[in-house]
This record gives structure tokens, C-alpha cells and sequence, in this order.
DNA sequence: GCGCCGATGTGACAGATGTCACGCGGATGT
DNA sequence: ACATCCGCGTGACATCTGTCACATCGGCGC
């Protein structure tokens, strides 16, 4: 098992990004990058046609996301490991990622040094999950939200008036009312607005 | 003027990808990465400390955002050219960047490869700017929104009453209420949330 | 079965929001 | 000097939003 070569998949949708991590990870001698995507809708095919040992996925990317991209990626080649890396730490994408069966989590301020350490820890069969991340996770909880609510702040967000939400989702605009003074309530927030940006903030749309 | 070894200021508020970039661009022979930053209030203090002849920076940093930063280089260390490096094309960034007198300004989408060539072109006097921003910058032109209209909708952003507005800038009720209807008639949007987004996607925020 | 909960809906009401007309003063350009 | 524009404000008005009470219906647990 030592002094074998890890073969790495590297998913991220910013050419200079996944590009300086190609150059760093390959600098290290038992990795070698055998395929670089931008979109996540290529990731599949990538790895099928390289079979890497461990893909690190952004969250971020176009085409499909890379948490989804993780799980089809469960699902037909098992038997590679999935490093998530993403800008923003946001606790849903944890929760969602685990689901997802990742076998690890990392937020891009980690240092670069530690990275190579980390896929290899990976690629050992370990677990690695960001620990500030873990704790607001913890922290923050599951969603309070029930699924409509959470659909109809999801609509929201575009900024249309409580008809144009009802017509997007089918329902009475009383009811579209109703739902959002239950998230409004839930997130403890005083404003529709307010109370997309709190659910954002906790990973709940 | 050949030969020269290039100094090179790095400026990026994730440690991942400052930390790819600078191994990357250290690889180079002719490029030297003398300075490493995660902060846009500590670009003019590793700048005055280690006086490279090009620094890279990320608009989105915490505690200054790196325009801002650019402008202070600018005024203290006028020799120093910048390369602004950002994730988003926002239009208003590519205007507020040539004002603060930015050399160059590529997104984040550049293939790695370039990026060597450009920090020369940059060095030897160019001016290097992403074409595709260039262009949405000329189509989505300035800001059509007056100063005052332009901090309500950054208050607004947040997600407060018009009475939380009011309170944060100091004004009445009745004129935020007139500067969010005129931004929201500027705009073409129906909602306060809609001209916020509409705002944002243009940069003029 | 019975109770509870979530999804869905209605009706009513206070308060917030968006629009409009209008006013005043200061800066700026011609 | 004058017009014009912006900043700032007031008051009125129609509409939208957020809250509450209440009702129906379908699951799900016990």
C-alpha cells in the first residue's frame, strides 16, 4: 500500500484554481492529478474513463453541483473516495455532503501545505472533516423548515411579489403568505428578506 | 531589463488558493513570490516591506476589499503595478478597479497557464484586461442609481425595514422610501428585493 | 379509531411598502 | 442670474405584507 501513486480527480469550475492545484498537488511525488474537470456534470465521465483513487470536488460548480456529483459518483464507481472543498462553510453543505457519503470536507481556507497531507489521509480510508465546520453544523442544526416553507422561501429569494411566488409554485397567495410567516417566525427573522438571508446563512435553501 | 527576476505580491483571502497560486507561480524562474497575504489591510504594509515589482490581488478579502487596497498602492507605493484577480465579472468592479488605476484585471476562469505570462505582460508595462468583461462592462454601463440611492439598496440588502434603513443613514422614513422607489423604478424591478439583485448581478453596488 | 401534524385554504386586520405630488435649499453649469 | 439636478423632507393614498383564527384533508403513531 506505500509507495503506490494516488490518482487524483480534481473538479473546480475556476480554470486558474483548479489549475494551481493541479501544478501544487502534482509537485508531491506519490500524486499524480489523471483528470481535471470544470463542470459538474463531467465528473462522471472523468472518472469512469481515468478511475482516480480520490476526487476533490468544489461545491460550486456549473452543470450540477458538486455535492450531487458526489453522490452519482457513489453510485456508479464506489469505490472512489470524494474530498469536498468549497469557499463558503456553509453547515447545510456539510449535512448534505455527509448524506451524500463523502469522505471528506474541507473549506478552502485551509493552508495549501496541508492539502496534499489531507488526500492522502483520504486515500488512507480516514475521514476529514473541517472541525470549525463540524461545530457550527452541530451548531446550527437541522433546518426548522418544513418542505413548502422552505420552497417557498427558495422562490423568494428572486424578489417577486407573494402572487408571482404563488402562481411559480401553484398555490393561493394566502397560503404563500401563511408559509412565509412560518419561516419568518422559525428563522426569527422581522422581514421576508431577512428571513432568506438567515435560512442562506444556515444552509437551509 | 531581461533576466530580472520578478517580485511578486500575493493577495488572496483563501489560504487553498493563495497557497496553489504562489507554488505555482514560484516554479516559474523568472517570478519570486516575495509576500503572501490573506487581507486587504495588510497589501500596503507587505508592500512597503518587501517592494514587489507586481502584486496580485483578489477584490473579495476581508477587512478591505482589494479595489480599495489598490487605490492605497496607488498613493504609497505608486511603483508597484496590480493585477486584479477576481471570481465574479462583475461589470462595476472592472470600472471601479480602472479608477483605482489596476494594470490588469482577469477572472478567475483564465486558464493557470496564462497566468505566468500575464504577471510578465504586467511587469513590462501592459495593461492586461479580460475581453469578456471588457464587453459586459461597456453593455452594462455605469450605474444609472444616484450615491444616496445606492446606499439605501446596499442598507436594504440586509433585509431591514424601511425603519431600520432610516435609522442606520441618519434620514426619515419617507425618504428612504423615496430613494427605494426611485431605485426600484431605475432598475425596472417591482420589489425592493428584485432591485437589490438587479443592482448586484450589475455591479453597481 | 383517535389525536396530532403538515399541507392547503379563507377571511380579516394592522402595519409596511411603493407611488405621487409637492416643498425647500444647495451645488453646478451656462 | 437662471435653470437644472440632487439631497432631503412631508403628507396622502392604494396596495402589499405579515399575523391570527379557523377549517378541511391526508398520513402516521399508538
Amino acid at each position: 500500500m506505500t509507495d503506490r501513486t494516488i490518482r487524483l480527480l480534481l473538479a473546480d469550475d475556476q480554470a486558474l484554481v483548479r489549475g494551481a492545484l493541479a501544478t501544487m498537488l502534482g509537485l508531491e511525488p506519490d500524486i499524480e492529478v489523471v483528470a481535471e474537470v470544470g463542470r459538474g456534470d463531467d465528473v462522471v465521465a472523468a472518472a469512469l474513463g481515468t478511475s482516480p483513487d480520490v476526487a476533490l470536488l468544489d461545491v460550486e460548480m456549473p452543470g450540477l453541483d458538486g455535492i450531487t456529483a458526489a453522490a452519482d459518483l457513489r453510485e456508479r464507481a464506489p469505490g472512489i473516495r470524494v474530498l469536498m472543498v468549497t469557499t463558503f462553510g456553509r453547515p447545510g453543505y456539510l449535512r448534505r455532503a455527509m448524506k451524500a457519503g463523502v469522505a471528506g470536507f474541507v473549506v478552502k481556507d485551509t493552508p495549501a501545505k496541508r492539502l496534499a497531507a489531507i488526500v492522502r489521509d483520504i486515500d488512507a480510508g480516514m475521514r476529514v472533516i473541517d472541525p470549525a465546520l463540524a461545530a457550527e453544523s452541530l451548531a446550527s442544526g437541522d433546518s426548522p423548515l418544513t418542505e413548502r416553507e422552505t420552497e417557498v422561501l427558495t422562490s423568494a429569494q428572486s424578489g417577486g411579489t407573494n402572487a408571482d411566488i404563488a402562481r411559480e409554485l401553484h398555490l393561493s397567495e394566502g397560503t404563500v403568505r401563511n408559509y412565509l410567516s412560518a419561516a419568518i417566525g422559525k428563522t426569527g427573522a422581522r422581514t421576508r428578506a431577512e428571513a432568506v438571508r438567515v435560512a442562506m446563512e444556515n444552509g437551509w435553501l
